[in-house]
DNA sequence: CGTCGATATATCGACCCGATATATCGTACG
DNA sequence: CGTACGATATATCGGGTCGATATATCGACG
């Protein structure tokens, strides 16, 4: 399982749990949620489909009448929902980089507020290390940077710097949160 | 040639051209261009440069007696070089992609006005049309939503918005310096 | 002079992406 | 009706990327 196919079989878990589909409506979703860029291939979702229906995680659930000629309709099994629960809540530093980030937020609701946190937070110190090693070969060190080069990492630094203030918001709205009790997010 | 590929292609040339150096350093100088995230792998690197080589891209051109044994200098050639610019200067829809787009935008000052505007205006587009999507199964619509879904479509929403309002300026610094004939962010 | 972390290249397996092939569904139009 | 067309839907393949690992040298420090 490498770092990718980890992120993708979450998403898949999660998404199915929501409500069975069919891989063509699951990678809309996938898209949904992760946005064009990195969302995943025909290529990558079929196979690991299969995959994940040989190891019991996934089952085809389509009612024979309702379902359409070739379509194949999954549901979660409950060792799927463990899967899930398992990658969710016992996410390692993988959780922090960007797209793994983002499915992991997205199934917020399913977690409890001591996880949010340390996945919050994780990602926040993963972007401030990112941002100290971007800030230390800036344009005023030694490298040489045309205008342009130095508008990108300017511009590069900010995006960063935003997502950081963001991270910090909702950590400090899930403490507050915590503090009074309150589960503010919950679904 | 993949687009990915591509991109790494115009990468290692442009940064060849600025200084010959050898593989390593030239890794991290494709971090500090890229950002740690969208960059390339020593599996990645190693193979293509030789690559490079075969297709007379660019030379081993370290002087043997200031160089450290098991280093190999690399330089681009006259051909590397017309490669470059083709790369940079013909660049179609692929530069119009995240990664893609941030490389070009480095090495702008290697390219003409035409040339710059084209890019940006392809890459504001790209962005716009991503947002339409984006938009369109926001939390409005039928699709359900919980709080942390929901923020994060905000968030990246904001983000997408953020960025076009940043190519905006860049189109517009552009165009007022052609009308004024002059360059400024020349190198 | 010995150890340790940074520098430097090389290689390999797992597996992801993008393109392509194939077929069916919905529907609009004469 | 029927037929043409775009959207829906699954499947597969080759090229190529990633991440881990192996190997070895350099520089600094005590």
């Amino acid at each position: 399982m490498t770092r990718r196919s980890e992120m993708l079989e979450l998403a898949i878990l999660g998404l199915l749990h929501d409500s069975p589909m069919h891989g063509y409506e699951l990678r809309k979703q996938v898209h949904r949620v992760l946005g064009t860029v990195r969302a995943m291939s025909y290529g990558t979702l079929y196979p690991r489909l299969r995959l994940l229906v040989e190891r019991g995680l996934i089952v085809e659930a389509g009612a024979p009448a309702t379902t359409r000629r070739g379509r194949i309709t999954y549901a979660v099994t409950s060792a799927g929902q463990e899967r899930f629960q398992s990658l969710l809540t016992g996410a390692g530093p993988n959780a922090w980089e960007d797209d793994a980030f983002d499915v992991h937020f997205a199934f917020f609701a399913r977690a409890d507020r001591a996880v949010r946190l340390r996945i919050l937070e994780g990602r926040r110190a993963r972007l401030e290390e990112r941002l100290a090693m971007f800030r230390a070969n800036g344009p005023a060190e030694g490298v040489t940077m045309d205008g342009y080069a130095a508008e990108l990492h300017r511009h590069s630094l900010e995006s960063a710097e935003r997502d950081v203030r963001w991270l910090t918001g909702l950590i400090e709205t899930e403490r507050s949160a915590g503090r009074r009790g309150v589960a503010q997010h919950e679904e």
